[in-house]
DNA sequence: CTGTTAGCGCATTCAG
DNA sequence: CTGAATGCGCTAACAG
């Protein structure tokens, strides 16, 4: 059995409301009383039990965060930022993969709305199909007339009706200026390879992409386009698929770094050199890519910032005028080389 | 103000036990009634609290993982494992990065703890010290008596006195098999880089280390075993130290994947050519160890299946009466060379 | 099939 | 300074 206020208040021969006032300290006791209970704690182990406790707040001192792949290093990044800044409170964080999927997502959401969640944090790209923006919304309003608060890490604001803040990455300027890099290095044969179809990230890089193209002045060949999901086995794959398809290109853009990488080692299989036969590029800056041959030039985002952000957000009420707008930085390595 | 039973079978007309039957689908309830208690709980945006529910069975269908740092890759894909088959139960799991203290440890015990968490998976290496310990055991016997699980991943079984399953990684086998490959090959002066002190997991590798140096017939020097902390840059670190010291080894074993990647890199910037002058193995096959040049040998660790099978541990009440112990693979690849 | 009752464990009035 | 009483939201008897 498990101790309850009740029975330490027996063993310590007083009422359950004197343990309860030593438990939470912020009442005068009396010393050899506190003394007594304290002793009667220790003796039973007594640990509060949050639920009775959430049940009387109607709060819970736990967030949640939702990422698509916890053991992908972008979303690993951000979740430590999260953390960190959690523990920093003293608050517990609710990690949930929801592996991709919007539906896995939204049950996720339910989920910590019956724990009455102080805030759910969404992570990463949001899907962009109407159902699930629906429920979205639903939940929103669910969670803000709960007082809770929605926290939106690495997607844009959605529509004005469902209030949440917001965190934002550089991905479209962040996609632009890579692949200006690029260009400005003479590459006129840019294959690109994109993230999974029906996300807002995907959506943005991309879009970054092709600006900066027309920007330059080069016309993408829709053929050099082909798509991924994020995961390294996908830039890989897409590699074989263009050189399989008799694909020219002196430069390849990644929406990602996991890509990019899992690419690389596609070409260096195909005997292809990076970079003087081929330029590489990705996205995120995560650790891996300071350590492949070449060092991959990349967009470096602060994630772990981003999640820090995302949890402050998480755990004061005011709302931003304005969703927040980290920057990006350009990290010029060596997988990318003069056509 | 958010909705409670009570409204929703007000708004319906109904008791709210009524409205309690049809939530939980397991009582018959005439079809009308079903359908207007339906309608009023769309209406309200009706979310059962949780807290309340868990306060009746005082159990709350969340089981707490707590690892030492979520953005590590090898923690990423125990947590993985972990996250899916919990996903699978429907079950919440709540993830603690720990930041490899173990005050912090103990702290998130606790917290899980209060909110009743089914079960508590610890993952990766255990602190040594006697503080750490003497807690964890207090901790264990207070799940226990509390019904929860307290299931270990990649520690071993602690003193019989604590009540746990466990789930063990081929840490001093795999460490033994991949230094016996370096000295099947010829390499008598092998450089180490261990873990972080006070912690089994370093032990136990550095053990299997020594053991098949001894078994080998050579002869460890002590200057070229160097502390690392399983992150990147102590293992970028450690090989800028042996160098500066002098330090001639012709390979380089490293307690795990991220500081082999982080000691290659060191490598070649200080001119030393990969696996021709040095050959480097690590230990885990972190995904990262088969995109760098050259391709890293090391031991792979089902870490996927391991967080997998301590989730399916967390989630059955029998007792196990020996600890899970996972095989492990020597994956070789590129990265040693004959002496 | 549906309503009424009681109590899970705790913090908080309100009295002493 | 301490105790008794109340109710948070829900489910599980128990009646009807």
């Amino acid at each position: 059995m498990v101790a309850t206020l009740a029975s330490v208040a027996e063993r310590a021969g007083v009422s359950p409301a004197t343990v309860s006032r030593v438990m939470n300290g912020n009442y005068p006791v009396a010393v050899d009383t506190r003394r007594r209970v304290e002793k009667a704690i220790r003796d039973l182990d007594y640990v509060v039990n949050a639920h009775a406790r959430a049940l009387l707040h109607s709060s819970s001192g736990m967030v949640g965060a939702i990422v698509n792949d916890i053991s992908d290093p972008f979303f690993g990044a951000i979740a430590q930022g999260i953390q960190a800044t959690a523990a920093t409170m003293n608050r517990l964080v609710v990690i949930c993969s929801s592996d991709g999927d919007p539906a896995q997502e939204i049950a996720y959401i339910e989920m910590l709305r019956r724990h009455r969640a102080d805030a759910v944090i969404l992570v990463g790209a949001a899907p962009e199909d109407t159902t699930y923006r629906r429920h979205l919304a639903v939940h929103a309003r669910g969670l803000r007339s709960a007082g809770s608060r929605l926290v939106l890490c690495g997607r844009p604001a959605p529509s004005r009706s469902i209030p949440a803040q917001v965190v934002e990455f550089g991905n479209f300027d962040g996609s632009r200026a890579v692949t200006a890099h690029l260009i400005e290095r003479g590459h006129r044969r840019i294959a690109y390879v994109t993230g999974p179809s029906g996300r807002t990230t995907t959506r943005e890089r991309l879009r970054g992409f092709r600006q900066a193209a027309r920007a330059g002045d080069v016309t993408i060949d829709e053929r050099l386009v082909v798509s991924g999901d994020f995961g390294r086995d996908s830039g890989y794959d897409a590699v074989r698929k263009l050189l399989h398809n008799g694909a020219e290109f002196t430069a390849l853009c990644a929406a990602n770094d996991v890509m990019a990488i899992g690419a690389m080692t596609a070409l260096r299989e195909a005997g292809i050199k990076v970079p003087e036969e081929v330029s590489v590029v990705g996205f995120d800056d995560v650790p891996a890519a300071r350590d492949v041959t070449p060092a991959l030039t990349t967009v470096r985002l602060p994630l772990a910032e981003g999640g820090r952000r995302a949890a402050a957000l998480a755990f004061v009420s005011e709302d931003l005028t304005a969703p927040v707008s980290l920057g990006f930085e350009l990290v010029v390595r060596d997988s990318v080389q003069p056509v």
